[in-house]
DNA sequence: AGGTAAACGAGACGGTACGTCTCGTCTTCCT
DNA sequence: AGGAAGACGAGACGTACCGTCTCGTTTACCT
C-alpha cells in the first residue's frame, strides 16, 4: 500500500548528474577536495537537491561508488582450477591497480568515508568491500576442496590477509607486488618453485 | 658546521604545549573535531606559531603521536622463545587496541595524514609504522631460526599480512581477534591444536 | 527588461542591521577601531554577507553615512535672502560640527574611504560631498542674482574655498570659526562692519 | 648635569636607512601599504630598533617627511612684487603637484598620520603644514602693504582658503586649476581681466 | 482546465575554520 | 647598551564550505 505520492517526481537525470559529478571530482581532487558546492555546481543542481536525497558528502560519494560511477580497484580473480595460478593473477592485477594513483585516491576516499557515521560505513562495506571479500573466500574454499589449500586454515583469515596487505601497502605507499607474492607462497607451500616469490626478499 | 642561528630560539615549552593540546583535543573530540584555532587557544599559543612549524593539522597530530603524547595502538610483542605464543599475545593485544574507539580514531587520523604530502607521509612511516613492522619482522626471523616458521616464507610478507589484517578490520569496523588468530594458525601449521583458532570460523 | 533574478533575495533586515552596527561601532570606537568581525557579530550576520555586498570596511561605513545611520557634519544653509547672514549661520554650524570629535572621526573615515578605489570614491562624492557642494553653489548664485556677491567671481570657487577651509582646519585640528568668518568677510566686502571677522586675527 | 650616557651610541646610518626605507615604501605602496616589518626589512634593521626610537608607523613616516626623504607637494611662492602674478604662479605649481599621483599619495599618508595621536599630529603640523601656511600668510601681508589686497581681509583666512581648496579638490580627485584661479580672482578683485579665471566656470 | 503539492535551479543567509598578515614584545647572540 | 635576527601571543583579514532558508519555476497527480 505505497502512499501514492503527489507533486513533481524526483528527477532521474539530476540524480545521475550528481553522482557523475561526485565521481569525477573525487577522482580529480580526492575525497577531501570534494565539496557539496562543487558537486552541485558541476551537476548543475541546487545544493538543496543534494541534501534532500543524501545526508552527507560521504553518502553521495559512497553512492557514486556503488552505482559504478567511480572505477574501483577490484582486481579480477579467475578460476582456472589452480588456486596458486589464480591468486598470482589476482596479485598481479592488484599490484597494477595499486600503481594507478587515481585508484589509490579512490581507496583513500573510501577509507575516509568509512570513518564517518556507522550507517554510511556499513553501507559501503556491504556494497563494496564484501563482494570482493566473498569472492576471495569462495575461491579459497574451492581451493581447499581441491586440496590446494589446507582445509585446516581459515579461508576468511587468508582473505583478510590478502586484502589487508593490499590496503596497508597501498596506503603506506610501499611496493606491493612482492609482499602479495610472498604471502601467497607462504600460504600455499606446495606451490614452491613456480614464481619470483620463492626467492626470499632481502 | 652548523650555521649559527641568530634570533630568538624556538620555544620548547610552547612546542610541548601545542603537542599536548593537540593530543588532548584529539582524544576528546576525535580527529575531525580538532581545529588549529582550538589547539592554539588551549596551548596559549598564536596560530602563526603552529603554522611556522607544522604544515597542517594532521602533521601536528602525527607529531603528537610520535612524541608519545597520544597513546598509540602499538601492541606489545614479547619474545618467550615460542613464536606461536608470542604472536598470540600480540594478537590479543592488537584486538584489545582495536576495540578502543579512541585508538582507532587516532589510526584514522594517521591514515589521513599519510594521504598528504609525500614528505609528511614518509616521516610518519619512519617513526610510527616502521618500528612496529621491524619488530615483527625481527621476531619472525628469530622464529625461523628456531624452526618455528618455515625458512622459505618471507618474514616481511608475514608482517605485512599481520599489520594489514589489523588495519583492514579496524578500519572496516569488523571483529579482529579471530581473523588474526586464524592467520597465525595458517602461517604456523605446526601450532595445530593449541588455540581457539583451530576451529574454522563460520 | 529587468533580468528576473533567481535565488533567495537579499535580506533587507540584515542590510539594515549591518549599517546600524557599522554606525554604532564607528561612533563608539572610531573608524580604526571598527572591524568587519565586530560589525558581523553585532549585526548577527555572517562575515561573508558583508563581503558579498561591500568591498571593504570603508565602504560599509560610507554606506552607513549615506543611509543616514551616522550623523554627518552637514551644516544647515538657510536662505533668508541675505547671503551674508546665511553664510554666517552656515559657518557657525560648521564650527560647531568641527568641535564634535565624533563627527570629525567620521570625516576622517570618509577621507580614508575616498582614498580607495576610484569607483568607491566617486560613489562617496556623489552622495555625500556633492549635495553639500551644490547647496552652497546654488545659494551663492542666488546671492549673486541679488547683488550680494559680485557676479564676476566663480561661485564654485567660493564653495571650494568654504568647504576646503572647513576640511583643512578640521583635519589639522585648528580652530575653525574665525577662519570661516574671515573668509566670508573677504568674499562679501559689502558686508563690512557686521561681524567679529572684521577685526584681523592676530 | 647632562647624564653622560654609556653603552653603544645610536647608529646614525641605521636611523637614515629606516627613514629612507619608510619614504620609498610610502611612495611605492601608499601609507596603508607600509608596514613596520617592511621598513625593517628594507632598512636591514631590527624591528626593535624602530620601536626603540619611534612610537608608531605614522611617526616614522612623519619623520621621513620632515627630514626631507619624501618629496612634498610644496609649491613655490615667488615674490615679484605683484601678488596676483605670484599667486597665479603658486596656483600653477599646486595644480601640477596635484596631478602627480605619488605626491597625492603622500598627502593622503599625512592626512592619515595626522589622524593619529595629538602629539604626532602637532609635530606634523609644526614641521610640514605651518611653513607653507606662514609663507602664504607673509606674502599676502606684503601684498596688503602694497595695496594689492584689501587690508581689511584676514590674510590667514585667505591662506586657509587656498590650502583648503588645494586639499579638498586633491582628496576628492577633482580638477584643481580652475578652482584656485577662480579663488584668486575672487580675492584680488583689481586683478580683473588678466586671466582665464575671469570667465565663470560652467 | 485549474488546483495542489513536491522537486527543481539559484543563491543569500548565519556560521565555523581556515591560512595569512601585521602588530608590538621578547629573547638570543653579536658588536 | 645598541643592533640584527627572528620567534612569540594576539587578533583581524578575506576565503571556502557548511547546512539551512527563501525565492520563482516546473512537473506531476487530483479533482
Amino acid at each position: 500500500m505505497t502512499a501514492t505520492r503527489t507533486g513533481r517526481p524526483r528527477s532521474e537525470s539530476t540524480r545521475l548528474a550528481i553522482l557523475e559529478a561526485a565521481a569525477s571530482l573525487t577522482t580529480e581532487l580526492g575525497y577531501d577536495g570534494v565539496t557539496i558546492d562543487a558537486i552541485a555546481a558541476r551537476a548543475g543542481a541546487g545544493k538543496q537537491t543534494i541534501y534532500r536525497w543524501w545526508s552527507s558528502k560521504s553518502m553521495v560519494v559512497a553512492d557514486a561508488v556503488i552505482a559504478g560511477h567511480l572505477r574501483l580497484p577490484a582486481p579480477e580473480l579467475p578460476d582456472t582450477g589452480d588456486l596458486g595460478v589464480d591468486l598470482k593473477a589476482w596479485t598481479t592485477a592488484a599490484a597494477a591497480a595499486a600503481s594507478d594513483s587515481q585508484l589509490v585516491q579512490v581507496v583513500r576516499a573510501l577509507v575516509t568515508a568509512a570513518s564517518g557515521p556507522e550507517q554510511d560505513a556499513s553501507r559501503l562495506y556491504e556494497h563494496i568491500t564484501r563482494p570482493t571479500y566473498e569472492l576471495l573466500v569462495n575461491r579459497l574454499r574451492r581451493g581447499q576442496d581441491a586440496g590446494q589449500l589446507s582445509a585446516a586454515v581459515s579461508a576468511e583469515s587468508v582473505a583478510d590477509a590478502l586484502i589487508g596487505t593490499l590496503l596497508f601497502r597501498a596506503l603506506a605507499r610501499l611496493p606491493l607486488s612482492e609482499a602479495l607474492t610472498g604471502l601467497v607462497d607462504a600460504l600455499l607451500p606446495q606451490d614452491r618453485g613456480t614464481g619470483a616469490g620463492t626467492t626470499p626478499r632481502t
